[in-house]
RNA sequence: CGCGGGGUAGAGCAGUCCGGUAGCUUGCCAGGCUCAUAACCUGGAGGUCGUGAGGUUCAAAUCCCACCCCCGCAA
């Protein structure tokens, strides 16, 4: 089959590496290059870079609202499109454009996670499951039939980083299989829907009066964007992983309750620290990261 | 030229402002003590202080210059 491929982050690189596989991608749509990174060097996304290894024709346009980027888009005449976490809105005529009209490969278990950041907000959530699910595209925002669905467990260890990378490569299948069988679409529940917000930078900042388990889901859900953290004395520390302590407190949320980077949280509820990282020095466990540390318990983080 | 922090024993840090024979915690090795323990005691090995047979100086981890690498913010 001719395909186009849509999508832009890490997460939609292995989707399409599968299709160059196993179908002829005749282009590659994704978000332009942007300044980024220290020094604002301006970078391709991954799957531009990707893209380009692979010899594929890339194409970045700033939105697909206007009737030149529709026409060119149409002009390809593709089978199929796949679109994978790509970042733009596609308009009607777009999603008409190719034979079989555009897939999408969605991170989470449709209809729960409708929206931008399933991954993170399964994780946040509690979830004992996540799944991708692969659907037609409508209209709608993730609300389209869908085709196929892959699950995958979630436990409390999970990152996103973990949570992100089995999703991508159960994608990679998923969308394979679909292509090649072609299963009879099937409406979305009507019930269980929810919607994944984009994560906002400021969700990132640690709530110390929140229980132990939110916070520590938080901060699996944030590992590793945008990193779940705290201050102390106005420094920023970053806490990539912790864990829900058997002990409990009735000191100030956000206390030192001991020297192992015990602190207290809400509902009496202690989380432990266990791995974690200053500005301007690398991530480090808790125990590399008190060696050299003049904390003390008592000390407080800010809440 | 976006802003900023850092590179000192295997690991984590202090020392750098106010140049003068390199220190702390831990780990490692050896020995001791103990029913036992992330226990304790004693001894020991281990460092071109990121690079440049660079500059200044009687003397540089420390001051000056250039370069490399890591990281936080921002995007």
């Amino acid at each position: 089959m001719n395909i186009i491929f849509m999508g832009t982050p890490e997460f939609s690189v292995p989707v399409l590496e599968a299709l160059a596989q196993h179908h002829h991608v005749i282009c590659v749509y994704t978000q332009p290059p942007r300044p980024s990174g220290r020094g604002h060097k301006v970078n391709p996304s991954p799957v531009q870079q990707t893209a380009e290894r692979l010899g594929i024709p890339v194409r970045t346009p700033v939105s697909l609202r206007k009737p030149d980027a529709q026409a060119e888009f149409a002009s390809l005449n593709a089978d199929v499109a796949v679109v994978c976490a790509y970042g733009l809105i596609l308009p009607q005529p777009v999603l008409e454009a190719p034979k079989l009209g555009c897939i999408n490969v969605h991170a989470s278990l449709l209809p729960r996670w409708r929206g931008a950041a399933p991954i993170q907000r399964a994780i946040q959530a509690g979830d004992a499951e996540s799944g991708v699910t692969i659907m037609k595209m409508d209209v709608g925002l993730d609300t389209g039939d869908m085709l196929l669905k892959g699950a995958c467990a979630i436990t409390p260890d999970t990152t996103a980083q973990m949570l992100h990378d089995s999703l991508a490569s159960i994608g990679a299948e998923l969308i394979i299989k679909a292509l090649a069988d072609l299963p009879t679409p099937q409406k979305q529940p009507t019930e269980g829907v929810t919607y994944a917000e984009k994560i906002q930078k400021e969700e990132a900042l640690i709530d110390w009066s929140l229980p132990a388990i939110q916070i520590k889901r938080n901060i699996m859900a944030f590992n590793p964007f945008p990193v779940a953290y705290t201050t102390l004395n106005g420094e920023r520390i970053k806490i990539y992983e912790a864990d829900v302590s058997k002990a409990t407190t009735s000191l100030p949320a956000g206390t030192l309750i001991d020297d192992t980077l015990s602190v207290a949280c809400g509902d009496h509820t202690v989380l432990r620290i266990r791995k974690l990282q200053r500005e301007g020095k690398r991530a480090m466990t808790a125990e590399e990261f008190m060696l050299g540390s003049s904390l003390k318990q008592g000390e407080r983080f800010a809440v």
